[in-house]
RNA sequence: GGUCGGUUUGCCGAGUGGUUAGGCAACGGUCUGCAAAACCGUGUACACCGGUUCGAAUCCGGUACCGACCUCCA
């Protein structure tokens, strides 16, 4: 395993080589979603960013073990201690069963994700079904000492942990001025502190989704099931955690807390966070009511959307931003990704034809080399993106005659597009035909338009051209004869 | 209010103390029956004000504006 891969610790806030702790295995833990709703463009970031991570770790050698959970226990809503979580609500909207409202939106995700070409994680576990870990996990935090009890609801004791550790540590922040800045009014909140969070919470009468515990029947607090289900899989101690930036705190600070207090140990060693996509500026999301869904995408049917896009579209939309950047989305910027993803694919077509020459004039071991040290610093996707255009510009220029190409370089060339192109960065060409017999088909029309052309019968030339084009087939006339793409 | 981050050429978006990021769009040219595609060439940008430096868009300080988190959130 020959590589310098760096990585930007959240913890620490710089790149860090990274070491997993027990080569050539590697463990990683991502927040999934909350499947109460189509997912939106937001939640499409941190799925590619991870998948990327995901693929270019299992390409450098690595065995991950990819652990990304689905919440199926719904987070509470912010009129928090009434007591009613998301799933639930929408559950009792529309009469079905929080299950149903689960499973419905679970299977609209891992469609939406696969069109996304996401691989699947190795293990995807559900919180519902490792109620007994969070159970146990509470327990351990409260013979540590760590949690208090009342009324059937479990605590974290925040104040009492940041006395041996540091609640904070993660998001830059300071508990005593947390405490300043929170100005809880509620009189009747059962918690010492402001600060705390549930680890497990009774449930109302109302409150349908519940389970047994010691404490009452009632339900995991918000951060516990991550910390649960990464340790039961992962260990106790595992090399990477990813998520949004906006799970930093109080999520992803509470994860660490619950863990030390449970088990003494660090849980974590490199914290990764991407950033948010964002709208004229602003941050895309549900309660902002301005996420645009991954189907709408798909569809086209948005007010804000002047086309439909294709998945992959917006998969190597999102790979031209680095993953720690805000990225901005508009159909402009969508389109203009579109049209450079068409190029980028058009340049296997075109190794396929040119012809070999004696000597180099393109340097594919350099290249190589750019891209291996640009997804090695931090898995820079644009950076590698960008070497990947040189690379078409010299394809195209040895079609045109401008330099040549051996014959080693142009299976270099071939064998490194595939690596970077589908296997690393996951696009996959959706509009290539898979049909052989209509392959056919359009060679002979070619062949036909070629013949009419020869005998200046343009008439007939121009009609296959123009109705191809009418039914999705672009003819391109090059120097070597004529290829063609599907719009 | 607190903490953190951003401001790059028409748009998106990298990067860096002195050398072309890249994509899209635009303009000129080559090629072509025409068109498209492709190729060649063109843009000399880094919010503002100071400072450090031989040299800063890149480092430091300040100002303005924008955003994220502090509450569920990818």
């Amino acid at each position: 395993m020959d590589n310098h891969l760096k990585i930007f610790n959240s913890l620490s806030g710089k790149k860090e080589d990274f070491e997993p702790q027990a080569p050539p295995y590697v463990g990683m833990y991502v927040c999934g979603p909350t499947v109460y709703g189509d997912a939106h463009l937001g939640h499409a970031r941190p799925a590619i960013t991870f998948d990327t991570v995901f693929r270019y770790l299992k390409h450098t050698g690595y065995k991950v073990r990819y652990v990304s959970n689905i919440t199926d226990v719904g987070h509470l809503e912010h009129d928090a201690d009434e007591g009613e979580d998301k799933i639930a609500k929408k559950a009792r909207l529309e009469s079905l069963e929080p299950m149903e409202i689960a499973q419905y939106y679970t299977n609209r995700y891992h469609e939406d994700m696969r069109r996304l070409n996401v691989l699947r994680p190795s293990i995807e576990p559900h919180a519902s079904g490792h109620i007994m870990e969070q159970i146990k996990m509470a327990e351990e935090i409260l013979e540590n000492g760590f949690a208090y009890e009342i009324n059937g609801s479990v605590y974290f004791d925040v104040v009492k942990y940041n006395e041996k550790h540091d609640y904070g540590k993660l998001s830059g922040r300071k508990l005593e001025e947390m405490i300043s800045n929170t100005r809880e009014l509620s009189g009747q909140d059962e918690k010492r502190n402001p600060a705390d969070f549930a680890l497990w919470k009774k449930a109302e009468p109302v409150h349908i989704m519940r389970w047994e515990s010691p404490w009452s029947d009632g339900f995991p607090g918000w951060h516990l099931e991550c910390s649960a289900m990464g340790r039961k899989y992962l260990g106790e101690s595992f090399d990477i955690h990813g998520g949004g930036m906006d799970l930093k705190f109080p999520h992803h600070e509470s994860e660490i807390a619950q863990s030390v207090a449970a088990t003494g140990r660090e849980p974590v060693r490199y914290w990764m966070h991407n950033n948010m996509i964002t709208l004229n500026g602003q941050k895309m999301g549900k309660s902002l009511g301005n996420a645009v869904s991954l189907r709408q995408f798909y569809s086209g049917e948005h007010p804000l959307l002047e086309q439909a896009y294709d998945p992959i579209t917006i998969r190597f939309f999102i790979l031209q931003a680095h993953y720690r950047s805000t990225l901005d989305f508009s159909n402009e910027a969508l389109q203009a990704a579109d049209k450079g993803l068409r190029k980028l694919f058009a340049v296997f077509q075109t190794l396929e034809q040119i012809e070999a020459g004696d000597t180099s004039g393109f340097d594919v071991a350099g290249f190589e080399k750019k891209c291996y040290a640009a997804m090695d610093d931090d898995f820079n996707t644009p950076v590698l993106i960008a070497h990947l255009f040189d690379a078409v510009k010299a394809v195209n220029a040895a079609k045109d005659g401008h330099i040549s190409l051996s014959s080693t370089d142009i299976e270099n060339l071939k064998r490194l597009f595939n690596i970077f192109v589908f296997e690393i960065l996951g696009l996959v060409n959706t509009q290539e035909s898979k049909h052989e017999s209509f392959d056919k088909i359009i060679q002979l029309l070619i062949d036909i338009r070629q013949e009419a052309r020869k005998n200046k019968n343009f008439t007939l030339s121009d009609k296959i051209r123009d109705e191809l084009k009418a039914s999705g087939v672009i003819l391109k006339d090059g120097k070597e004869g004529t290829s063609w793409t599907l719009a």
